[in-house]
DNA sequence: TCAGTTTATTAGTGTAAACTAACTGTCGGT
DNA sequence: ACCGACAGTTAGTTTACACTAATAAACTGA
């Protein structure tokens, strides 16, 4: 009796949601999610995340290949578009309404989206009027779960003049990944592109807020996606 | 090496931080929490309770009396009130600013109170202008973890025409403790007294919102000890 | 006073989630 | 074609916190 009428469907706990998250970041340029990977995100040992991966795609929420990685189901993707609606309108919120900033902002974020309530996410996006973007210029998924599809392109065939954020590193070199983490070339900055040379000529950029400049080769600029970022101001607050 | 150098002052859990809440108000009229009174409350069977009992008084945060009850330390207090506070912020700053009502905050608070940083709760008290009463009219505590003592009246000292919250039921009489509830007369029903008769008589009262009128006897009256309540709004949304 | 009830505690179990140590699979290079 | 490096997995332990069942202490009432 105890196993079959066990709650069908209990709520995730609070590691579940941040396993399906990380997932989702990893895996949303369509490959997979491998075991290292999220055990890094997560800074958690490897087999604690083998442990875990065994117990989501026994639940349906993750689709697991051994030896390869993992890919969220249709459930998974659903509730990690939950969560990151919930981030990205705590964010939003936060620093609209209460003065954060932007580097604050997102510890708070990830302790409050496993404990508001659905409730009060739609409070807080009505008072912001149903925002799209949070303040890092995301996206934030609907309420229904669709998520305006970001549109990467690699620095190198980026506009000179536009704004950008770097999004994904196509590779796993440890080297070339050192190197851009020295020059603060990682996921989530914000840089604009300065100037290109001609013929496969590297890219200039500076990086936003510091300015400070920056010349990528070409291919480096090949492997750093990017997504254009929208020029309005997103909610910093006004100190 | 492992025991002498783990983590001397590791976080409270949300356990934790919930056990010492409960303790806090079982105990705040001066006498013991006993541990079927706190497994009430939780909503979890008496063992769990003996259980953390016995963590809580290891790590310095209660004195237990066996078979008689447990009490705040100086430190467990601090953190009582460091919860409470949270807590009657985050239900003041949910009825003003999102437009939740006096039932349905509760619950929200209880699970945000376990996850704001102190940070997010000093800016939310300070969005409300440093307030002193939460949407019931409890005093909250400060951030150095002193509160206003509720100077608590048995019912039947009360002046006619006070409005009053029932804070403590002065009996464990189970007769008593049922007909009680079944009058709607529990902690933190709101009343207002209409009446006394003279010579040791009933007072009469009726309860706040529904206007219902009870007559409560001298004896019953002596038991009920009640809080006075500033008669000013305290930020029931417009709706 | 002493039996019966109520309350508290101990003992043992289960689950979620982390860990370390030891083992296995995959893949790149010689 | 094999062999080592590294990534992934299995096995076993730990901590926090709940549970049930069994036992012990305290209270109560005839």
């Amino acid at each position: 009796m105890s196993a079959l009428t066990r709650d069908a469907n209990p709520p995730l706990t609070r590691s579940v949601e941040d396993y399906l998250k990380v997932i989702y970041h990893l895996s949303s340029q369509g490959g997979f999610a491998t075991t290292s990977d999220i055990a890094s995100r997560l800074e958690v040992a490897p087999p604690s995340v083998s442990g875990m991966v065994k117990r989501l795609s026994d639940t349906g929420l993750i689709e697991h290949v051994p030896y390869r990685g993992v890919q969220l189901t249709a459930q998974g993707r659903r509730e990690a578009l939950r969560m990151i609606r919930r981030h990205r309108i705590l964010e939003l919120f936060l620093t609209q309404q209460l003065g954060y900033d932007w580097d604050g902002v997102h510890a708070e974020a990830e302790r409050l989206e496993h404990a508001v309530s659905d409730v009060l996410i739609e409070r807080m996006a009505s008072a912001l009027g149903q925002p799209q973007y949070d303040p890092h210029g995301d996206p934030i998924p609907t309420a229904a779960g669709e998520i305006e599809e970001a549109e990467l392109m690699p620095l190198s065939d980026a506009p000179v003049g536009a704004k950008l954020e770097l999004r994904q590193v196509g590779t796993q070199d440890a080297a070339r990944l050192r190197y851009l983490a020295e020059q603060g070339l990682t996921p989530g900055v914000l840089i604009v592109v300065s100037d290109r040379q001609p013929f496969n000529g590297p890219t200039a950029v500076s990086l936003v807020p510091s300015g400070d400049p920056r010349i990528v080769g070409r291919d480096l600029a090949q492997l750093l996606w990017c997504r254009e970022v929208p020029v309005e101001d997103h909610g910093r607050p006004a100190a």
